[in-house]
DNA sequence: TAGATTGTTAATCGATTAACAATC
DNA sequence: TAGATTGTTAATCGATTAACAATC
């Protein structure tokens, strides 16, 4: 779609520009100037305006951005404007709790799905779904497409479900494993590395010791 | 304690490079060069190199690393030798999935205590620990010093907790609220923004659409 | 029109990679 | 010793910031 190759660090900062507007846009502000963007969001105003031009002028000189205009934009940039389904693959403390958080679906995240191994989860009530056993997947996918899997799953298992979801059409991993998963190019994988996350906090409360 | 200010992106790659050296360790492997590593990771073995050398000569020329010694460097160097506290503020799905989530625990970080403000789950266990009214938590924490807390909260109260828990000692918060947090400067704050990261992910999808 | 603010080019800064002397 | 590989300096690359002409 995209012929410009857009750096990794500019998509990372979109969806908080998409925060920040949505914010606004809460707040009935209309306009918006990237120096007033820039001291809200404690970045500079320069590399918003950068950040935005990646993508096309959404500005007009002398006026600012239009708040709704360049909420709506990033949101289509974002791919918020189409609807995503989604299953969850690992049907633990952490799969459930992604299945029972409703904000995804107000985004346009859609989970069609919820899978596990363990046979007493079987029919378990979910929200308004009823966890399935894994071994149904490859059914399940020729039946229901899915775009993305969510894979809650403990870190052994997590490559394996990975290749069988591959093979069965899914186009994008959101990975709570705590491995690399391997796989084709076409594929993406976004990680959640949570433990790394923690991990981070750790070493500046070591460093950062102010004692 | 660090007199140099080591770069975040750098810091950022530490909890990588220690969860391949625990596995090389489960290998066995006893020595490993900034080669073999790096073909192992996809980073260039200069990368490594300069990464490290910002803690220390942890190799010898000749021979690489040593497993077991690097891991336990890097561990110290993230302060996970350590045993640090926590509490979760929020026992909704994904606080009582974080205390349920027994990983934490094998790498230092102890959860001391759960709380909400809903007292419907006042008392409700978890793990080995029953939900604990917020309005306690002052008194707890006078208590119990505690280093970290944990918010998953929703974005709306998330601010005026941070307060409190700044107020009363805290020193990190590992925040899940989908807000940017304004605490004082030696107040450490660590972001999981989970709706952005699949934003991001669903970015991808959009854009790199092989079609 | 004059003022404001963008879009965009140029300058700076920082991070990554390459190269190699030091040394085990 | 000769070979291997680090630690570290220098070169390159990319991302951020500054500056300003274009323009609403």
């Amino acid at each position: 779609m995209e012929s410009r190759e857009i750096s990794r660090a500019v998509i990372k900062r979109l969806p908080r520009y998409y925060r920040y507007l949505g914010d606004l846009l809460d707040e009935k502000v209309d306009r918006i100037s990237s120096n007033e963007l820039s001291q809200k969001m404690h970045v500079t105003a320069s590399q918003i305006r950068q950040d935005l031009n990646n993508f096309g002028g959404f500005g007009q000189q002398g006026y600012g951005y239009n708040v709704a205009f360049l909420h709506k934009e990033i949101g289509k940039i974002l791919g918020l404007d189409v609807v995503h389904s989604m299953i969850i693959i690992g049907a633990g403390n952490l799969g459930q709790a992604l299945a029972n958080y409703g904000g995804f679906d107000r985004k346009g995240f859609r989970l069609e799905g919820i899978f596990d191994v363990n046979p007493d989860l079987k029919g378990k009530p979910v929200q308004d779904l009823k966890i399935q056993m894994v071994n149904s997947l490859p059914a399940f996918l020729k039946k229901n497409p899915v775009e993305i899997a969510i894979l809650t799953l403990p870190r052994g298992s997590a490559q394996e479900m990975a290749d069988i979801l591959v093979q069965n059409g899914i186009r994008a991993i959101w990975n709570f494993a705590h491995v690399d998963l391997d796989t084709p190019e076409n594929v993406i994988v976004e990680n959640v590395h949570l433990s790394e996350s923690l991990m981070t906090l750790s070493y500046n409360l070591s460093s950062r010791n102010p004692d």
